[in-house]
DNA sequence: CGAGTGACCGCAA
DNA sequence: ATTGCGGCCACTC
């Protein structure tokens, strides 16, 4: 593992690794990247990070759209349905169906 | 350099 | 069943 790499490093190559039609969660790319109790710079990440990664397919454990998305819960909604992803309620119907797991 | 913040998660009352 | 609180690590100002 390149513990050299910082945190944010390995977030953003997992998050490069989810295709579109699938979405992640901040408690699993924490724990890939080996931090599971990270949950919470997952999201600082996504802020601070990398604005080219595709950040609306990060969703919460309940497979719910962030709280803090730039434009709001519809914009994300509206990025998922664009790229084939049900969501209703701002909550991903086939959350599991949809739920991507990226690999180091 | 120090302190605060954060798009979370899990448990407890 | 619902609500509230703390904890955890990393990043930015």
């Amino acid at each position: 593992m390149d513990v050299n790499k910082s945190f944010r490093l390995r977030v953003e190559e997992l998050m490069a690794q989810v295709p579109g039609g699938r979405v992640t969660t901040y408690g699993d790319l924490a724990g890939l990247a080996g931090q599971a109790s990270a949950s919470r710079i997952v999201g600082g990440i996504a802020h601070y990070g990398n604005p080219d990664l595709p950040w609306h397919r990060l969703v919460n454990r309940f497979g719910g759209l962030a709280n803090g998305f730039p434009g709001g819960r519809e914009a994300q909604a509206q990025l998922l349905a664009q790229e084939g992803v049900a969501c209703t309620n701002y909550i991903i119907d086939d959350f599991e169906e949809c739920r991507w797991i990226p690999s180091l």
